[in-house]
DNA sequence: TACTAACCTGTACG
DNA sequence: ACGTACAGGTTAG
């Protein structure tokens, strides 16, 4: 079991799993579906305006996880880097979303179009006698108007999100029962929507639906591999096509095992930090 | 099937 | 001030 103290906040929220989280004053805010999140930096104590989940995977057996993980040198290389790096257990939708709207951008543009979409779209609430704005509902996505989506500076991604909100709400897409399903048929189902390809659907996966054997392959993710795995798991070409992301995506399990998405964050930290590139 | 251009926004640089 | 470069993944051709 991991225990709290072993979490290193800033660390866990400064590596691209999240955008809507602030620090002020020693305290961490962050806003996960229809609640807010209060994590006091120092002791770790976590207050909420909603119900209570396991956001920071408190019951994986971390010990376990990273015995496995530190098979690879590098892995543990950059391990060793981050202690208490954690992958956090967020709310479907908002990562569905945010994710979408991740795509083509960067964390900076990525963290304001959803602060305006909480602000435009999102229930206003007061906690700890401050004002926050929860992530909006599939059914205000579903009904928001271009302009009022574009004003977000989604750009292009407005259709995507109106359209991908719009599934979650008349239930086609049921989110829900993503965590029940296998990795390949919960992938199958998100890449159905229209703005969700092959990354996104796994960052949706790993960070959300309990997918741990997920491992989102962005640009940093192959720069990664090229360099200190060239032996092992060679990318042919220049481009990754979709047949090359899942053929790539099997050896990566078969090399990193069933916890790979814990070794992609903790290499994609890694090797963000070593270009010194901002966070949130 | 495989490759490539187009897509929107915000920021940094000259 | 004003253009140009760049960060980014998905879709459409």
């Amino acid at each position: 079991m991991a225990s709290k103290s072993t979490i290193n906040l800033d660390s866990t929220i400064n590596s691209g799993q999240v955008f809507l989280w602030k620090k002020e004053g020693g305290f961490w805010y962050g806003i996960d579906g229809d609640r807010v999140l209060c994590i006091d930096s120092t002791n770790l104590k976590v207050k909420s305006s909603g119900v209570k989940v396991d956001y920071f995977r408190e019951s994986d057996d971390i010990g376990k996880i990273l015995k496995s993980l530190k098979k690879d040198e590098v892995v543990k290389t950059a391990i060793s880097q981050n202690e208490g790096l954690r992958l956090l257990r967020q709310d479907p939708f908002q990562c569905y979303i945010s994710f979408i709207v991740s795509s083509n951008s960067n964390i900076q543009n990525i963290k304001s179009t959803l602060n305006k979409l909480c602000k435009k779209f999102g229930e206003r609430i007061e906690f700890d006698k401050k004002e926050f704005f929860l992530f909006p509902t599939s059914a205000s996505l579903a009904e928001a108007s271009n302009v009022e989506l574009l004003e977000c500076g989604l750009g292009y991604r407005a259709d995507f999100v109106k359209k991908a909100a719009k599934e979650v709400d008349n239930g086609i897409m049921d989110l829900k029962l993503l965590k029940k399903m296998s990795y390949d048929d919960a992938k199958k189902e998100l890449l159905r929507i229209f703005g969700i390809g092959n990354k996104v659907a796994d960052c949706i996966m790993l960070f959300s639906l309990e997918k741990l054997e997920a491992f989102p392959l962005d640009t940093w993710m192959l720069k990664i591999l090229r360099k200190y795995y060239e032996d092992v798991l060679p990318i042919e070409g220049k481009s990754i096509t979709e047949k090359r992301y899942n053929t790539l995506h099997e050896k990566i399990i078969s090399h990193f095992g069933p916890y790979a998405g814990y070794s992609q964050q903790f290499l994609f930290k890694m090797e963000r930090d070593a270009f010194h590139k901002k966070w949130l």
